[in-house]
DNA sequence: ACACGAAAGATCGTTCAACAACTTCCCTCC
DNA sequence: GGAGGGAAGTTGTTGAACGATCTTTCGTGT
């Protein structure tokens, strides 16, 4: 299933290293702020200090880790410009790609896909899943673009923007909502109205955004006691 | 001038060392397809392989190298869907920034400078120095958007631009026709016409990229012999 | 002459050990 | 309780080493 055959899958050291630094970033197990030690990550992973530094390099341009020279590397906090920035480019390319698709494009297939098993998670209740479906819907608007620049440039920002889901511990508040607009957005794509499904997107991403920065500015609030 | 002091440019030996290969590149020393070989090049630069290879990373994921396991890494070589690719996300980008632009964006006086320098160097006869305002003008563009992920992912895709370019040896012929076009599309944006700046610079791009593609259809052609 | 295949050579992938430079932490002193 | 200073720990970087893998060269057979 998430298999690709036809891409070369050949996996480094270093790569695997950062996948793995990443889907613990990502599934919260390294928290915004904390650091990363060489030494013991290295031993942790089985690789050596140089490999290591080569996964840091790559997930520092991808943004979820912070180099402070000389004193390591920390995951990257998220801050509300950060969350507005993520949802800027969001909007920018969902949004467009989604205005701009052809009627028939394989894609379509992945977000048929995508909503149904988020329909199929909620009902069983598991959120986690639904989350997941929910953000494998989006990517696969990105991909209505056919480019493999965007699809590259927004499965970072996808990372980072987990990064940011993290200081909500709710996943039901957070992917609930939207499993039903996007089965919206969905009809409006297939029955070829690509201006009203882009027009609900945006709509959607607007207050996907304002729910995630209310979140943020709670906690925060809380935070500072 | 291109100083930016609130900026932490503190670069380690790996960031310049990717700095090196990336102006390297850029300038056409180091053609596409051409191998660098960690050793040879860590002599010259005067760097370890270990810390070459974590300049290679970065250079890798911005798409300039590409890595050939166990067969070192080359200088990208562009192809009609790179530079496809790159212009849709040019456009994408480029044209929703300055629709969206707000009247008195700071980044304005970038715009005109960029054009000022522009027509001075075309009056000099220095292309070279068309080409760079040429470039410093579509990246103020960017910079309307306000956006510091979009800022980042224009600066890769400007890199491999430049990168492509490097099939056309002649750059009077690359940048001379788009010197009032920027003015045009300037003069629009100062006095409030932000929809027919956009469209003037979605026009641009597009006979822009045309241009491109046959000069590297033509030089296709030519090297088939 | 040319295709094929195997051995030799070169290069990559990765680790380890070492050391200087720099931070951080802790302890002491005022 | 805060300032200062030193010890301990980490990062930045290098060089050497070695197995794995690719490339080139060379020889052989047709």
């Amino acid at each position: 299933m998430t298999q690709r055959p036809d891409d070369d899958e050949v996996l480094d050291r270093a790569e695997k290293a950062a996948a793995d630094i990443r889907s613990s970033i990502i599934s919260g197990q390294f928290t915004p702020g904390s650091r990363l030690s060489e030494q013991a990550l290295g031993d942790a992973l089985g690789v050596s200090r140089n490999t290591l530094r080569e996964a840091f390099r790559m997930l520092t341009q991808e943004g979820l880790l912070v180099r402070r020279p000389h004193a390591g590397v920390i995951v990257a906090v998220p801050s509300l410009a950060s969350i507005i920035d993520i949802y800027r480019v969001r909007r920018m390319i969902e949004v467009q790609a989604m205005r701009a698709a052809p009627p028939r494009h394989p894609a379509g297939r992945q977000l048929a896909s995508a909503v149904e098993a988020a329909l199929a998670a909620r009902a069983a209740g598991d959120w986690a899943a639904v989350g997941t479906a929910n953000m494998e819907f989006h990517r696969a608007i990105v991909s209505l673009a056919d480019s493999a620049r965007l699809d590259r440039v927004y499965a970072n920002v996808s990372a980072e923007l987990r990064l940011a889901f993290g200081i909500i511990d709710d996943p039901e508040y957070l992917h609930a909502p939207y499993v039903d607009r996007n089965a919206s957005v969905l009809r409006a794509h297939e029955e070829g109205r690509s201006g009203d499904a882009a027009d609900e997107l945006d709509a959607y991403l607007i207050q996907s955004e304002r729910t995630l920065l209310a979140a943020y500015a709670r906690r925060d609030r809380d935070a500072a006691r």
